[in-house]
Parts: C-alpha cells; sequence; structure tokens
DNA sequence: TCGTTTATAAATTATTTTCTGTACGTTCTT
DNA sequence: AAGAACGTACAGAAAATAATTTATAAACGA
C-alpha cells in the first residue's frame, strides 16, 4: 500500500476500500480457474498493484507466509496468469499481471478441456475396438450379446462425435476464431 | 451387471473391462463439471446402463452407502446430468442420465460463468462509482492522486470490456449460436 | 571463500470435503 | 391403523487439501 502513502487518511481508506471489495470478488470467482481463494485474492492484489510484486510484499500485503506466496506464484505462473519479470537492481524475483484476460480464459480453458477430452477419447477408442472384436467373435447367432455390443457402440459413438465438436470448439479458442462469432469490443 | 447374466465369464469379463475402462476416465475427467470423481463413474456407470437405475442399484454397483447414491443423485439431477423417471410399479424413485451432452456442457459453463461475471461486474461497477466520485471530490490539482484514481479506472473498464465479451459468449452458449461457428457434424 | 539473502522442499498442523451409519419422516401395503 | 420400504437430514469418522513452520538449496556480494 506504498503508493496510498502521503493521501488524506479519508481518500486512502475509501480508495482502499474500493478496490478491496473487487479483489475480493476477483478471489471468491476464481474458483473458476481452480484456485483457491487465497491465491485469487493474490491475483487480485497483483492486478491493482502498479508495477511488479516481490514474494515479500505479498506476504506483507497478504499476511500470508513467504511459502504460500512461492506457491501461490508458482500456480498463477502454470496458468500463465502472471509473469516473473526482469528488474534491474532487485534480487528478489518480480512478478506482474499478465493483462490480457482473453487468453487466460482461452488458455486455461482450452488446455484443461483437452486433457479431458484427450483422456476420454483414447479410453473410449480402445474399448470400442474390443467390443467390435467381441461382435466379430460372437458371429450373428448370439441376438442377445450383439444387441448389447451394438448399445455400448452406439453409446460410446455417440460420446465420440461430442468430443470431436469439443476439439473443434477448443481449436476456436486456440486461434481466436471464436472471435468472429463473438467479436471484442471496439475501440 | 445383471444384464450380463449368461453370457459365457470370458466375454462378460472383457465387456466388462471396456466398459470400466470408459467409465474410469468419465469418472477422472468430470472434475471439469465440479464433481467428485466417485460422482463421475456413478455417472459413468449410469450412462452405460440400459434402462433407468435405482438408489439401491446404485449403491449396489458402486459400493457405497446409499446415503452417499443420494447425495451424488442429487448433485446430478442439479446439473440436469440425469433425470428421475417415473416407472411404473415400482416404489423407488428411477434415474437415467441425460443423454445431450452438448446441452450439458452449454448449462454447467453458462451457469458457472454467469455467475461469477455477474458478481464481479456488479462489485467493479460499485467500485467505479467510488473511484469516480473521488475523482470529482478530489479537484485536477492533486496529480498524484488523479493519475492513481485514473489508472484503477482504466483497469477496471477493462476488465469490464472483457466481461461483457464473456456475457456475449454465455449468451451464444445458451441460444445455441455457438452451432453456427462450430457446427455439429452431419448425421 | 564465507556470510547473507532469497526461493523452494519437506514435514507438520489445520481446515475442508467426502463418506458412512443412524435416525427420522413419508408413503405405500395390508 | 400398523408395519414395511424408501429417501434424506444429521453427526461424526476418514480422507484429502491448504497453509505454516522448519530446513535446505541456490545466487549474490564482499
Amino acid at each position: 500500500m506504498n503508493e496510498l502513502e502521503g493521501l488524506s487518511p479519508d481518500v486512502a481508506a475509501r480508495l482502499t476500500k474500493a478496490r478491496e471489495r473487487v479483489i475480493d470478488s476477483i478471489g471468491k470467482n476464481m474458483d473458476l480457474y481452480g484456485i483457491t481463494q487465497s491465491v485469487g485474492r493474490m491475483y487480485g492484489y497483483m492486478y491493482f498493484h502498479n508495477g511488479p510484486v516481490t514474494l515479500d510484499s505479498l506476504s506483507a500485503s497478504m499476511g500470508m507466509s513467504k511459502t504460500s506466496m512461492s506457491n501461490g506464484v508458482r500456480t498463477l505462473l502454470d496458468l500463465k496468469m502472471i509473469d516473473k519479470v526482469w528488474s534491474k537492481g532487485s534480487r528478489k524475483d518480480q512478478y506482474e499481471v499478465v493483462p490480457d484476460w482473453y487468453a487466460n480464459f482461452s488458455d486455461f480453458f482450452s488446455i484443461r478441456w483437452r486433457k479431458a477430452v484427450e483422456a476420454n477419447m483414447s479410453a473410449m477408442s480402445r474399448s470400442l475396438r474390443e467390443i467390435r472384436e467381441l461382435m466379430a467373435e460372437a458371429g450373428a447367432e448370439d441376438e442377445r450379446l450383439q444387441s448389447l455390443l451394438k448399445s455400448d457402440e452406439a453409446k460410446i459413438n455417440e460420446a465420440m462425435k461430442y468430443y470431436r465438436w469439443l476439439l473443434r470448439l477448443i481449436e476456436a479458442l486456440e486461434t481466436g476464431k471464436i472471435f468472429e462469432l463473438v467479436p471484442k469490443e471496439e475501440e
């Protein structure tokens, strides 16, 4: 809060309160990104801080241990929501937010969804193959088994179709094609 | 597993294994929907089960308490991933999956995202108003304060722009307009 | 090279979430 | 009306997750 130094106490308090409200809300809703509330608040704090922050300054303003800050910073780095920046003269690592929320959004969901889709498609492909083997081995005379297999096959095919759609959606996010359908605002 | 009754043990085992692989994968990846792995497995089981299931049958096949099944069923109902169906002759409640995964997807993310966006926009609007009050009160002579307020204002405006974009994306999901950009496969 | 400062790893503690067993209210059957 | 079957609320046990403290490693300056 160094930058509020020297303001009238009333003004400083009111600005802090205004910021705090937003930081709090961001913190609460960051669970969309699978992030803990305290890491979310940390991000909110960094968002409003002008210029990069250090682990120590984070620790001080969050009232939490430096180790926790170290962990939190790592998760935000992994999500590409913040960057480590180099700053002359300081031995401490410095961090600041990546302000492109559109990219944050796309990156996060692309990665998560893709991971899930790929895992499920892989399992389903494997099982589909086995089910078809069973169909071939069984022969047409075993009607009950054949219809059972047929129904499983159909379910998997249906799911695969959906996953292929989701992959296309992910691609639209990754390539930015999504902005053709849902454009950003004009400047 | 009643429906596998009467099959050769070898065939039954192989089919079970094929299903189990998929159920397992679904269960593991259901955390995208904020769902516990065991509830995810429950869903997977229901997905492959032909016809509706009861709490008792779920309990038996999952090897978990009936209370857990009751809770799990409720969360899946809330997410509209399963429906309670009526079935003549049985006093037990019966459930089956809603097979429209596109709708599941849209519903879930629309609701989640909308909730977060609305909360954050509301907090930001309030704070933006207060910041503008401060700007007006301060007068132009206090340059340092004005530039501080200006920078906060800009950050909030930037965020709001992003949220309006996200709202439009949510709308595209809700109305199905998303399928214009990313169409489902032809039949 | 040695002492300092910074960042992270490992172990511990605290908190939250998930699961189970019991108990209770409701609905159906007789 | 009594008894049985069913679903769920509740409280506590078990498991998983988050945060802290302590200890170690890496980077830097003298």
